[in-house]
DNA sequence: ATCTATTAATAATA
DNA sequence: TTATTATTAATAGAT
């Protein structure tokens, strides 16, 4: 018998796999993997785990022992909990200094608090939004006439905006409002740098840029 | 010298361990291997994964990236507060280890990764919400932050309907086109860098915008 | 915590 | 997705 000629398990390095299709028969793989290192380690120590995962596809998959819902629900109202959260490699500097470190994480401290007061305002814009969103409308089946009417919508909401801004920023004008909100009435940089990612060229044919938006 | 001949790692069945001591050492191990395996899961396919953990005692752990919270959210639409963020205010350094901080670190920085995610993850919902009254939003309402993502989307919106422009002035050289087709941008520096270059996902939410809106 | 002999997981392949 | 198998990675038991 001819034998099967195969390489074999062979090391990897953990990077993201870029190869989609390589990539989802890892996912499926490993989440199995997973699913049953968590079945072992609740039978074997008396563990009561639940996870939650998320394919890059966006669907979801779950195991719970004795239950999703039940963790979730035991984990969520307790409000200090030695949160142990993301550890996504190791790295140990060894050769850091305790100093450094601590400087280190006061900085990153840093950032999470202000990310998580950017996250709850965001919270609120949803919350907000949750029942006049447009963002999504079917663009695409629109007729020239329609895109017209819909301009003009654009730049009744523009004036709002800008309207709101104003205020915001006459009662608040020595906080870092001016950094990110440069949303004023001209609005003369380049709008189209940085969005070109996705393979669009870039739109404005030297067209007459009147009054645009903003 | 003389080798230490140890049995190695032996079969053991899948069972409640009863010695205490060693199922204590077991859990720790084991654990350790979950959070590692399903760390490099996240890695090696973009998986997103939350992962709770009480142990036989009753202690808690946790893994998460993005944060547990945010994935937990994902996959229960609870009506749960805005702000139910995880804490790791502890950066106390009561005679902290370099390999500590090491820890703490590791673990703040995939916060701050997470909490980008969390910001792309809402920016999303917010562009998926949908109903019939676009331009009366509550405006009044907003503070700078959400300005700014509403800028950011109404840039998106901006695009949108320039490309379609673009398509129709294609195939009928309207006349009426130069009009609307004077959208101009913003124009604000983006501080929400970091868009996902692949393909977005498109949420599973059926959006019914009819096509006489406005 | 650290050390190995083993078992268990899995990358490559079909 | 399922199966095979050569390897690597995880870990049981002992220190």
């Amino acid at each position: 018998m001819l034998r099967k000629p195969s390489m074999g398990r062979q090391k990897i390095e953990i990077k993201r796999i870029e190869n989609e299709d390589a990539r989802q028969v890892c996912f499926s793989k490993r989440r199995a993997g997973l699913f049953k290192k968590a079945s072992e380690l609740c039978i074997l120590c008396g563990a009561e785990i639940a996870i939650i995962v998320f394919s890059p596809a966006g669907k979801a998959f779950s195991f719970g022992h004795p239950g999703v819902d039940s963790l979730i629900e035991r984990f969520m109202p307790h409000d200090t909990p030695p949160l142990a959260l993301s550890n996504i490699s190791d790295v140990a500097h060894r050769g850091a200094t305790v100093r450094d470190l601590n400087r280190q994480c006061t900085e990153l401290l840093g950032q999470v608090e202000g990310q998580k007061k950017k996250r709850e305002s965001l919270d609120q814009v949803i919350k907000a939004a949750r029942s006049q969103s447009w963002w999504d409308a079917p663009i695409e089946q629109l007729g020239l006439i329609e895109l017209e009417q819909l301009r003009g919508s654009m730049e009744d909401l523009r004036m709002k905006v800008v309207k709101r801004a104003d205020e915001l920023l006459v009662q608040s004008s020595s906080s870092t409002a001016g950094s990110f909100l440069a949303m004023n009435s001209v609005g003369a940089v380049d709008p189209f740098v940085g969005k070109t990612a996705d393979g669009q060229r870039s739109f404005p044919h030297g067209l007459g840029l009147g009054r645009g938006l903003f």
